[in-house]
DNA sequence: GCATTTATTTGCGTATGCATTAAAAAATGC
DNA sequence: GCATTTTTTAATGCATACGCAAATAAATGC
């Protein structure tokens, strides 16, 4: 039941999140504003507006007299979005690093990981998944900068759709947790390069994995 | 003369942003929506939606009942922006180090390097900020990602402003060209590592500058 | 006088209608 | 038949209207 406490332009947003996420409004269709007025039930107007936030995070393209356009994600895109992932992120690790956290303060990052190595043990990819976006988002907030994480948010928001399908193609991401550990160590530790470093590798792994993994599969669009 | 040819909502988002960047519409100000309707001479649904992009573009923010505000930058926001624009940046340097270009890509970011250098000698700090914006998104196309180069674009949006204003305040910038003309020499010498070591450096040094003046003459908001 | 309630204003969020114009369909010429 | 023009259709961009709720002002009680 949505909640009636949110204006119809903000459920407009989250509906049409979860619906393309869900793959309910597939990547690569079109679908006209009244068309989608008629499905959220509200007027065209509050759809119009979520319509321009999630195009301007990406999410879909307005083309005029032709529709909205949910965004296909190429292999050239996913690339282009790790790339950003990768820098910010990294920078974030490095920050936090600086910023002489106790171990309290990254208690939450260490549960991250701790759930993705249950999540392993018992071959369950979804807690997988769920424990590691907690770790990178929790990983960017420690890093203390607003921008960055509403940028990585966006972009982490672009790889969802992709990941779900890819997720279950590659082998189970036991080594992933290594270095989830050693940038925790460095972040507690104190030691910015290290984590930095750590993470920047850590990222660029898992993009040269994905881009493979595309190819592969001759996955040109997801 | 505002060009027919455009809608009024880009239209408005055009408006809106360049009295943003002049100071007719100052930071920190409130407008309501009527009121800008009004200014822009069209009714509220095109000012709306230009606020609406504008709001996700972090150049205004939406206070429901008390008019969308004009954000004004804290030093600490600067700092954000400017580790944002390091990490991309640098990238982007990185890459287009990758990318084998001929000298003839590379004349854009040449001559930019040379007005630089001109500006400079006759003093004209207002050619010298040209250039330097043109140098930095010419190095950011080269780098060959689009997410980066929007990205990379808001960011400098937010802090154009503000340069106005310090622009004036500093020492000639001599020494900045030097890194310009190493990284020019980098990328086109394909040394990916110090294309991006020296530009992320330059810039590292540039925040450091730009903070530091701040603090000093007790800039708190911009 | 001060606090609390009530009345009033007013800005926003949404719905709706309409003109514009791009695209599709039909008609015409060759 | 095919190309070109004309007609028709319909999706959008914008203006406008209106109800609601928040903010402010006024009124009431103490």
């Amino acid at each position: 039941m949505p909640d009636k406490s949110l204006s119809s332009s903000q459920r407009a947003v989250q509906e049409l999140r979860s619906r393309i996420f869900s793959g309910e409004l597939a990547a690569g269709s079109d679908h006209l504003e009244s068309e989608l007025a008629d499905l959220l039930e509200m007027s065209r107007t509050p759809v119009r507006e979520a319509v321009l936030t999630l195009g301007s995070q990406g999410l879909l393209e307005l083309r005029p007299r032709k529709g909205v356009r949910i965004l296909p994600l190429s292999p050239e895109d996913m690339a282009e979005v790790y790339d950003v992932l990768t820098e910010l992120e990294s920078h974030a690790a490095e920050r936090a690093a600086s910023a002489n956290y106790s171990e309290a303060d990254l208690a939450e990052l260490a549960q991250a990981i701790d759930e993705m190595d249950a999540a392993i043990a018992k071959s369950d990819l979804d807690a997988w998944a769920e424990a590691d976006d907690r770790f990178h988002s929790e990983l960017v907030r420690l890093g203390r900068n607003s921008r960055i994480e509403a940028i990585v948010a966006m972009m982490s928001d672009q790889v969802r759709r992709a990941r779900t399908t890819t997720l279950f193609m590659r082998p189970l991401p036991t080594k992933s947790n290594e270095d989830h550990r050693a940038v925790y160590q460095a972040i507690r530790d104190g030691n910015p390069d290290t984590a930095r470093t750590i993470h920047r590798k850590h990222r660029q792994h898992a993009k040269a994995i994905l881009v493979e993994l595309l190819g592969k599969h001759r996955l040109r669009y997801l």
